[in-house]
DNA sequence: CGTTAGATTGAGGGGATTCAAAATTGGTGG
DNA sequence: CCACCAATTTTGAATCCCCTCAATCTAACG
């Protein structure tokens, strides 16, 4: 959707599907900085007018583009707008911080049961069904997105299965079995 | 000076010394999620009324305090400081995912070196002297800001200054000795 | 001078990565 | 429907990096 550093025209609302908000290395390591889903927006970020982040579709998306410059007149004679514009804000940074307590103290299997605690609250809060619960993501992007390798989340899926926390039907479809414990080995609060 | 879950009264303008922003999990395991210095505010993030982080003075610290509630009741009537507040906000987001890209993709050598530049940056931006470079924080909450232990921390200190990249005059005072080298191996973009 | 907190250094073990191979899945055309 | 292929996932073995545990060192302070 757009290159980090390219030269930022408009934001995009998601409609539909998932986007990964990422930031990659000259040599090629990438880090998924955020999943997001319809009704999030992406492409907000700038940095002198330019993309901070990188927007790549991971499933079919629809989403409506705004015009950023018009966006931020009209946002400032909408308090009301300005308002949600800060709550949504505030919303991604205690996400992002959450997301560095995971991948800077937990360990892989603790990661990505919290990975999948995360989703399945996402999902259960936009109705979207969970059982069985379809990530529509590859293993390199969870990867990417927890900062591991492939084969360590496809061994910590193997974990989990062992444990009979999960079940796998497909690999990209999986049954919750015990849903208690899989937030507790993901160090979900609460 | 604040706790993660305690109610929030008020949030802080950092007006002297540096603050921690925490998360900690049941099992001691400590994430500083970001550093903040003078002219920074800390204590804004909430959930349902509470702190959704804990704020910690790594130095002797004066603040100013704010209402909250008083203050998003002012903001609401005042369209340009709405705006500062989404920028500071964005600024916030994109330094967190940039620490994401750190923690999850960097090896211990290379956040450290990614550490050591953004103080740098920090400062000189803040008109603090950065020869020698004073550090203000020990390996500890390096370590935590990193993801990594102080044993570790102060290896990648050791193999930096063996490289003839940095020296040390004493644990909290370093000088760069190459900083182009620096940014290289902490992957600093441009 | 002894005490204490923080930093460094060393040895050993463990978890994640890397490299490689096998297995599974999904799509395509015969 | 099945054979075939590419892409993804899983599994295995070896390596490496970081952590853990422990001892030593340094600096600040009473």
């Amino acid at each position: 959707m757009f290159r980090e550093g390219d030269s930022m025209g408009s934001f995009f609302k998601i409609t539909q599907g998932i986007v990964a908000v990422s930031r990659t290395l000259e040599d090629g390591r990438r880090q998924i900085v955020a999943l997001r889903a319809p009704g999030d927006c992406v492409g907000y970020l700038e940095t002198d007018g330019n993309y901070a982040f990188q927007g790549e579709a991971l499933t079919d998306v629809e989403a409506c583009a705004f015009d950023r410059r018009k966006f931020d007149v009209f946002v400032q004679h909408h308090p009301d707008l300005a308002a949600a514009l800060a709550d949504t804000l505030s919303g991604a940074l205690k996400q992002t911080g959450q997301n560095m307590l995971v991948m800077g103290q937990l360990k892989s299997t603790e990661r990505v049961a919290n990975f999948l605690s995360e989703i399945v609250a996402l999902y259960r809060q936009r109705r979207v069904p969970t059982r069985p619960l379809t990530l529509h993501i590859t293993r390199s992007e969870i990867g990417d997105y927890l900062g591991l390798t492939i084969e360590t989340v496809s061994r910590s899926f193997g974990k989990l299965k062992k444990r009979n926390v999960i079940a796998l039907i497909e690999s990209d479809s999986i049954i919750i079995l015990d849903d208690k414990r899989l937030a507790e080995i993901g160090k979900v609060a609460r």
